[in-house]
DNA sequence: AAAACTCGGATAATCTCTATCCGTGTTTAT
DNA sequence: ATAAACACGGATAGAGATTATCCGAGTTTT
């Protein structure tokens, strides 16, 4: 059985992307940890693609989500509760606002308004667009309204008693291992995660 | 000053797309026709792509949402009254339920459970799915809560009293000239919109 | 001084959406 | 009967976005 690689993973391209999902499964690990995880940890850790993950965070910091140390020992720190921060946060940060619905105003082009289009066929917004428009605030209000804290505590109701103690000795070892002259046969047992 | 033509779009890839604008637009003009009406006829009153309007009524009429007549005098028909045909209805006739979000199971990846996830770890489903799951259910609620009645009603209370008659007098006028001899200069009155 | 980190830019591959064209079969008007 | 117009489906090309990777510059800790 060969490791699942990123080239395996297809692009479905859907409003809610791949980049958002992985940013949030990152901030659930940042937020049961105490000490400053880098992208590279973070990405290692759930087998997703390291140079893709380091992509993502600089946007979650311009957001004020996560804060960075540079360094040695540097990595990123929640910068609020996770209780303060809502799903609808992360999705903006990373995906900026993507509207659901982009008008193209078809209303104007009516072929019996010729060259111009009459006022009242331009002014306010589109009938179509506010339908939209709508459906896109109750689509943000859903995600506005559910924070990090709130998936975690999906999660750690699941999870056995000692599956955080694993999760905290694996990234505590892979902090600790830093800094350290690479010992070569250790480091390569999480294998054909990072090349293809 | 130019018409307006086709490849003056610019894609955007929202996740409502053109196509549902187009398809809606031409339903809205549909609802207010008691005559067949032809994807060309609806395409070149709008102003927009026949041959790509011409592939989204298939969709419709798959859905059960017009009814196609062939032969000279053929076009399309609304199946139902415009208050029984929600924009949910359309938008997943022509985009065929395209999911918000696809979630791609990061959690069973993690770097503690080795070659095999833990059953807890993959059954159900996963919390940042729910998530977004609870978010689509909110925007699909409220794209089924309006109809086409709806809409339709919004766009005669902005227009004048006079604006009905001139579009029916157009659309009839491009009825009654099918089936006859090419006029060609009569036809030429709505030039730019077909070729680029 | 060396090592590890963050950050930003540049680049390639892949997919979806948009748009167009062509051929087949059917119906209606001349 | 013949021609015109229609619906329908398949094949094809271009544009844009997303995903993924690599490299160099600057910073901090050991």
């Amino acid at each position: 059985m060969r490791a699942i690689t990123q080239t395996d993973i297809v692009c479905v391209m859907a409003h809610l992307t791949a980049s958002v999902e992985y940013g949030l499964h990152c901030l659930l690990w940042l937020a049961g940890s105490a000490v400053p995880l880098s992208s590279r940890d973070l990405a290692e850790f759930q087998g997703i693609s390291p140079s893709f993950v380091a992509k993502i965070f600089p946007k979650l910091e311009k957001a004020g989500i996560v804060g960075a140390s540079e360094g040695v020992h540097g990595g990123y720190l929640l910068t609020k509760e996770p209780g303060d921060i809502s799903v609808l946060d992360v999705v903006d940060a990373i995906e900026g606002q993507k509207p659901l619905f982009d008008c193209q105003e078809i209303r104007g082009r009516c072929a019996v308004f010729g060259e111009r289009p009459p006022g009242w066929a331009t002014t306010g917004t589109c009938a179509i667009h506010a339908v939209m428009l709508r459906a896109e605030k109750a689509m943000r209000d859903s995600l506005a309204s559910q924070t990090l804290a709130d998936v975690a505590g999906v999660l750690d109701r699941k999870a056995p008693a000692d599956f955080s103690n694993d999760v905290r000795d694996w990234l505590d070892g892979r902090v600790k291992s830093r800094a350290r002259k690479p010992v070569g046969r250790e480091l390569s047992s999480q294998p054909g995660i990072d090349e293809p």
